[in-house]
DNA sequence: GTTCTAACA
DNA sequence: TGTTAGGA
């Protein structure tokens, strides 16, 4: 598979990513301390990000907007890479259901755990959210 | 001109 | 998360 070679190379600066991303510097910086993402660095210090890279923080930030916390992304990311793991083929189309089961499952997880919600961004209320779920 | 890390009136 | 300081 030599396009998975080019979809992981690593070429575009954070510059180029903000703009394809809609996410700030800042954002990013933070969710690769938090351990969602790694992007390759050039002479040791500026990072390089790959398709890849580009397309994962797009599902991370669909994900937090879906109303996970870091904690949620990555265990979403572990499901991921245990479906990828498992079925070789067809790993798309599962990833994509299992992917869309956990976030329920995930999502009503934290609700019923309680405010794990920050102060500044709140889109989705208590209410807002839980009245998808079934008590 | 850009990006990086660390830190917070 | 925004923003700023101080460097590379």
């Amino acid at each position: 598979m030599r396009d998975d070679i080019r979809r992981n190379m690593p070429l575009l600066p954070m510059r180029i990513v903000t703009k394809l991303t809609e996410l700030t510097p800042r954002q990013i910086r933070y969710y690769e301390q938090q351990g969602l993402v790694n992007p390759a660095r050039t002479d040791g210090r500026q990072r390089l990000f790959s398709f890849n890279d580009v397309d994962l923080l797009l599902k991370i930030k669909s994900w937090l907007e879906k109303g996970l916390n870091i904690a949620g992304v990555r265990q979403m990311l572990g499901e991921a890479q245990q479906v990828l793991e498992t079925k070789k083929d067809q790993t798309k189309k599962a990833t994509k259901e299992l992917s869309e089961r956990e976030l329920r499952k995930l999502l009503k997880r934290q609700l019923t755990a309680g405010p794990t919600r920050r102060v500044g961004e709140t889109h989705l209320t208590y209410g807002e959210l839980t009245r998808f779920f079934r008590h």
